[in-house]
DNA sequence: TTGAAATTAGACCTTTCGGTCGATTTTAGC
DNA sequence: GCTAAAATCGACCGAAAGGTCTAATTTCAA
């Protein structure tokens, strides 16, 4: 990795919980300026641009993103074991997260939907990777004799989704993870229910 | 009602779709001086800064919310034609809105979280109302006989706001509206599973 | 209809925005 | 350690930001 690379790679950790807080508009590249101690000339040589910069800091949150649903989930044995391992990450939320300011999904995604075409189509992307997974859980559960052949996967996965990032939001707004305990024991209840 | 108010009445009744699609930081002065064709004098006339002008117009919003939350329900005359009264609502989103750009308390809640605490706290205030509502109408339901007694309404206000939120925000983004549907689904079989 | 008060227009101000570019420093292969 | 290439600095740019203020216009009670 040459100097370029590694200062790119700096600029991008520095730069995302930045944005993710104070979102695109909200952050001017003085703030990146400042966070990195890095003049102009070292910001706009690596990036063209202050849109191609979010770009490759939303590419670099989403893939961090990914590889954290893999590492909470990934060392658990089964399918029953790899949902309370997600759980109770969430019940930690969002203390538990290296990028301040809550979930990219939802802080990027709001802000993309009616103005940034490009951004918003990366997190579809990321939006539907998490639904996918949460699917494949359910059928490798299936498949492993944890669950009952006729639980809805494709529901469930909506459902978990959703309430997930509806109770991100109320955590943030309310300072407080009540209501995430509430979802969390939902969800809980859910698989439980359709355990053999 | 004079000039001044009239004024500053059309004035936030203008901005409020754009802050609410643009946000607060991505909307400038100049936006709001081409959507109503007022000058300078005229927004600060009215308003002594931006960030009044944004907290105005979410108070307005926050009525218009309200109202259209009672508007939705208010007709119907059991608890169980009120909550399908707003599954339907929820079905036809975002169609059915007169503020573009999705939930006021999801977007500006998203962006004021790490910005703006006194935006922050007027949603936190709207969401509050929000499940309040909801708990009430799980009690009528109850007081009505519609209802088992042994349903806890506390619990389900917070599944049914989170969800909602979620799949508003999953809607939105994929530009889709079949999450929806799936997640008001589940709503409706939760209705049905504690009516007596 | 009139005239004082209320309201709005728009030129102007300072600061900050994203971005450029030649000068300077740092890197890294020899 | 030298040197060409790569990377960074920071002064500079035009545009746009939020906001001010006086002149001009509009309102509305008498």
């Amino acid at each position: 990795m040459n100097k370029a690379a590694r200062t790119k790679q700096f600029i991008i950790e520095t730069a995302a919980p930045i944005f993710n807080q104070k979102g695109v508009a909200g952050t001017a590249i003085s703030d990146i300026m400042e966070a990195t101690r890095l003049a102009k000339g070292g910001l706009y040589g690596n990036f063209s641009s202050k849109e191609e910069m979010v770009a490759e800091v939303f590419d670099y949150i989403a893939e961090q993103e990914k590889q954290r649903l893999k590492a909470v989930t990934g060392p658990e044995p089964t399918a029953i074991r790899k949902f309370e391992a997600l759980f109770s990450y969430y019940a930690r939320f969002p203390l538990n997260r290296n990028i301040a300011g809550g979930c990219p999904m939802l802080n990027f995604g709001v802000e993309a939907d009616d103005t940034n075409p490009i951004l918003k189509e990366k997190v579809q992307e990321l939006v539907a990777y998490f639904q996918l997974r949460i699917r494949q859980l359910v059928q490798l559960g299936k498949e492993n004799g944890e669950f009952k052949k006729d639980w809805d996967e494709d529901k469930f996965s909506v459902l978990m989704f959703t309430m997930l990032e509806g109770a991100i939001f109320v955590t943030g707004i309310t300072n407080n993870n009540r209501q995430m305990l509430i979802v969390l024991d939902f969800l809980r209840k859910e698989i439980k229910r359709h355990c053999k």
